[in-house]
DNA sequence: GTGAAAGCGCTAACAA
DNA sequence: TTGTTAGCGCTTTCAC
């Protein structure tokens, strides 16, 4: 195994093109008072020897161009799509996109993750869905630019973008009850803390649906379980124990479905012959042929474009006053949902 | 919004503790030199300040206690398993896990990420199924500890941990041929290089598929998408456009076969009863109820943790000779194979 | 066992 | 427009 060779510096740089490291810094961030004779001695010794800054050192005194993502559960198919829209915003500039996985392990795992991003210098994160408390979002917010996704509650530290939850549940109850589905079962993440209970969007989807159903004079009939494949398997079980089973089932996202469906196929019902399926998120899955499941879309892409274009805004001025975003979720009505069994 | 208060650093420590700064860092480090007084005293004052180490300023001399993980597809539910593994062995260690998404975007793409992640002082780097030409690998090993999955190949710079895919493939043929199919068609990853064709795991599952089938004397036919969902349904919408349709199909992984299903739905296929369908991995995706996919189980979360504990181990000494772990798949036969029809 | 001091690679004042 | 210089927060010799 040879030596690694030491790496090149903006001293090797400076030197090789000749002229002062200043310069070659002012070069690397197009800052302001450089010629253009500089700029392209600077530029050509940069790529001659390979140079890359040290975003370590850069960290101590500026930017790192580094821009941290907090992702909940890297199995959920929504995620990706949020992903997606990050990555066209920074696609071309000079930020690099990491990801922090909290694998669901709840508020002290998911600190970590953020803490670590902060540490490591982030120019600014965006946090979905996060589960921390909200006074613990805004010492976050202070001290580097936020993001917080899907998450509702205004703040005077960071902007939000999410979508209208409460609309999207009555999508589905409206879209059901229309087939006239009279017992329309909800299964939901599990929320306690009254806090998140209030800005969770799985929170206010299960609200939402709850004001849904009284609004068309149903009996709501809430499962708690979590947003996972597993949440979804555990809450049908759940549901098919009972002695009088729902004519429907509205999974709070799609990958609850996923659990759903595999209960129900198990269990020898078919869908929607004997019971109809709903999910929440739109996600790759939900189109999936054999599955076809009828799902809220929230537009993922754009949701993810929106926080990313909003991240760099706000590292460009710390100070202007914090943007909420408010998106409007639609129907996509595929063949998981038919009326129910006479 | 009330002013960012300062970062508390190692002095504000050190003052607070009466100690130099020399001694708390020795303690951040479990370095050797401290007396329990010392020690206890340092970490009192670090908990009672919320002393967080900078890991910029760590970067400029030792480590960053961060390790990189290239994730070529989020969309590919494999990936999961294998940082579930990942997480699992650095989870009760001082280091932190970020990911670098390269969105399946070529090696120009994954080659910025792994810059990007030197850069940033990784200690150390898991690279999934990376495409970059070997000699890249090399060099970027040379930079950092790195540990290369799934992808063939042994170096002297790198180790690797990877499955045998020959067998993997072969797995499936024999499986399929033994319940009497004679056409069965493989949908891989398509790859023209030469050194991915002898490194790349869909490449070498290719190449299994198509010597089981000659060893069953069968002719392999192959349909060369990609490893996505849209490269399974794309592929699978090939083979039915043919004159003579195949009895089975091995797509070379589970999100392939996802696409697989889709395309098979809409044309009003049954499966398996007119055609069978394979995957591979063994992904959460198959063990669900309305699909369950026979597909090779290569376990991903134990692949995932081989890798992370010999990363952690070549960072504590780089000169050790390189591992290469070659792990052996199994097959899960679930209700998407069966007989041909007659 | 403990601490003083140098320096990692970069950026931002400031001078020229 | 360009260069000089002083740190950023930490680790690491090397004294004591």
């Amino acid at each position: 195994m040879q030596p690694q060779s030491r790496r090149i510096t903006i001293v090797d740089v400076a030197r090789h093109a000749q002229v002062s490291t200043t310069a070659v810094s002012k070069v690397l961030r197009n800052a302001y008072g450089t010629s253009p004779t500089m700029r392209a001695k600077v530029q050509a010794s940069i790529a001659e020897l390979g140079y890359r800054p040290h975003a370590g050192a850069r960290a101590m005194r500026g930017q790192t161009y580094t821009v941290g993502v907090l992702v909940p559960d890297l199995r959920n198919p929504f995620f990706p799509d949020i992903l997606d829209g990050v990555d066209d915003q920074l696609r071309d500039t000079d930020y690099q996109v990491l990801l922090g996985p909290s694998h669901c392990n709840g508020e002290r795992a998911e600190a970590r993750v953020i803490d670590a991003m902060i540490d490591r210098g982030m120019d600014g994160v965006v946090l979905i869905a996060p589960v921390v408390p909200r006074p613990h979002l805004e010492r976050i917010a202070r001290m580097v630019p936020t993001v917080v996704v899907g998450r509702h509650g205004r703040s005077t530290a960071y902007d939000t973008v999410a979508d209208d939850d409460t609309a999207g549940a009555a999508l589905i109850v409206d879209h059901l009850a229309g087939l006239g589905h009279r017992h329309i079962a909800h299964i939901e993440h599990h929320e306690t803390n009254p806090i998140r209970l209030a800005e969770m969007p799985n929170a206010i989807r299960a609200e939402g649906y709850r004001a849904a159903m009284q609004a068309h004079g149903l009996d709501p009939d809430i499962v708690s379980t979590s947003y996972t494949r597993d949440g979804g398997y555990l809450g049908a079980q759940q549901l098919l124990a009972r002695s009088r089973l729902p004519t429907a089932i509205f999974a709070g996202a799609d990958v609850v479905a996923m659990g759903v469906l595999e209960a129900l196929t198990e269990a020898g019902l078919s869908v929607p012959g004997d019971i109809s399926v709903a999910g929440y998120d739109n996600t790759a899955f939900a189109a999936l042929g054999p599955i076809s499941l009828t799902s809220v879309d929230q537009a993922g892409r754009h949701i993810g474009g929106t926080a990313a274009r909003l991240l760099l805004d706000r590292i460009a001025d710390r100070e202007r006053p914090t943007a909420q975003v408010k998106l409007s979720p639609t129907l996509v009505v595929r063949h998981s949902t038919a009326a129910p069994p006479a």
